[in-house]
DNA sequence: TCTGGGGTCCTAGGACCC
DNA sequence: TCTGGGGTCCTAGGACCC
């Protein structure tokens, strides 16, 4: 099935003819980094850091030549610094890794609809219909590889596998640059010997807790009863483990997702007790979160408010609003009366966010989109516009989007 | 070592309703 | 009258992922 080549790396070994491993799971190689490279070719083989250069910033994405110094994404940069003093760091460009991600989801479309982005840099793909026009799933994923970096310049790695969990695994130990294919009836001998991090949703926490229970592999959580596992770890994981450690991932290939909270937060260079700064900051937060909400064509029903004080200290505090809003003045609002409860007689803030949650879209737009920012004028509810232009007057405007939540209508 | 910013999901207690 | 259980909503916190 695998073989490891000379790197230790995991590379499939010649075609594998498995139907069974229709899933597909890309994930593109240091997707930032590559991304800046392409504009920086020189740098092609040293060690590069994406990050802000400042004190409280952490590392965004690091080439694997700096990993090999033990540089990792989330990494104080500091740290990252005193581990790999000659890495090169540079500011991340957003907009470009938004474009790049783009590109590679139109290359992913182009083999099947049946795609679901899970991040900016990684994507499922259901092929099982495509076998007959584009081959087996191993010829697929080696199509696929081909052509993102035809298309891009950038380099991918590609798991296959009957379910969504193990097709990410694969593509994790396919890395970097390589493809990975596990038929169905290899599943349980690829998964019983990796690590309890492995297992999709343990991170520390949950790793210490099955440690103490005497597990050390996916194979030994498989084992377990669920009933040791659920005093462990709680009713909802203990069942997603139980069935992920055996191979079972119900999970479908879904297309569409609603987005379920719209935030921004910032943390400051340095703490803050001023409070017309803080005043400054939480105005800011807010009036981004509604052009968000805006631009999504949505509506927040609960707001909610994080305060991060200077010994790292970390609360939230939220409200329901008897009238949602996407509107920032209202956004601020909220979140000063919120902060006002929480701020503990002014202790210094590292970090304030603002969040828009409990997201409806039972409200329709009479009027202009503004390409800036977005819906503009009167709103009114989905009902309310039915009543107006009868309830034919929605299907049409509901086409226009993919999940729209709110509609357009114009007189 | 001194910890970003974007999110999702789960738990748990209390309020409230039937 | 001192006793129930299910369901849903709200709030706060925590773990986790990229």
């Amino acid at each position: 099935m695998s073989k490891q080549d000379g790197s230790g790396r995991q590379v499939s070994a010649e075609p594998v003819e498995d139907d069974s491993a229709h899933i597909l799971h890309v994930d593109m190689d240091a997707f930032y980094a590559s991304v800046e490279l392409l504009d920086r070719p020189e740098l092609a083989g040293l060690p590069v850091i994406v990050g802000h250069d400042s004190a409280r910033s952490v590392v965004t994405a690091a080439t694997y030549e700096a990993r090999r110094y033990g540089v990792n994404s989330a990494m104080p940069m500091a740290q990252a610094m005193r581990l790999c003093p000659n890495a090169i760091v540079l500011e991340p460009h957003f907009d470009a890794y938004l474009r790049a991600s783009r590109q590679v989801m139109r290359i992913l479309g182009d083999t099947t609809p049946l795609v679901e982005p899970l991040s900016i840099d990684e994507a499922f793909l259901d092929v099982a219909g495509a076998r007959r026009l584009l081959g087996t799933p191993w010829q697929i994923g080696t199509r696929i590889r081909e052509q993102v970096f035809a298309g891009t310049g950038l380099r991918c790695s590609v798991g296959a596998a009957a379910t969504k969990y193990i097709a990410k695994l694969a593509s994790g130990r396919a890395k970097p640059d390589g493809l990975l294919v596990i038929p169905e009836h290899a599943t349980l001998a690829f998964l019983r010997p990796q690590p309890l991090s492995a297992l999709w949703g343990v991170g520390a926490s949950t790793e210490e807790r099955l440690r103490r229970l005497g597990l050390a592999t996916v194979g030994d959580v498989a084992d377990v009863p669920v009933e040791a596992l659920r005093r462990a770890i709680g009713d909802a994981g203990a069942a997603r483990l139980h069935d992920l450690s055996r191979g079972r991932d119900p999970r479908v290939v879904v297309t569409t997702r609603e987005e379920k909270s719209i935030g921004h937060e910032t943390t400051f260079g340095h703490d803050v007790t001023d409070r017309r700064e803080l005043d400054r900051a939480l105005r800011g937060l807010a009036d981004g979160v509604g052009a968000r909400l805006r631009a999504a064509g949505v509506l927040a029903r609960t707001v909610s408010l994080k305060l991060r004080f200077s010994d790292f200290t970390t609360l939230t505090r939220s409200r329901t609003l008897a009238d949602p809003t996407d509107i920032g003045r209202r956004l601020y609002e909220e979140a000063r009366t919120l902060y006002d409860g929480a701020s503990q007689g002014g202790r210094p803030v590292r970090l304030l966010g603002v969040r828009g949650e409990n997201l409806t879209g039972e409200v329709a737009a009479l009027g202009l989109w503004d390409e800036d920012e977005g819906w503009r004028d009167a709103e009114t509810t989905v009902d309310a516009v039915a009543a107006r232009f009868g309830r034919g007057a929605l299907r049409p405007a509901a086409l226009l989007g993919s999940a729209p939540r709110r509609m357009r209508i114009e007189d």
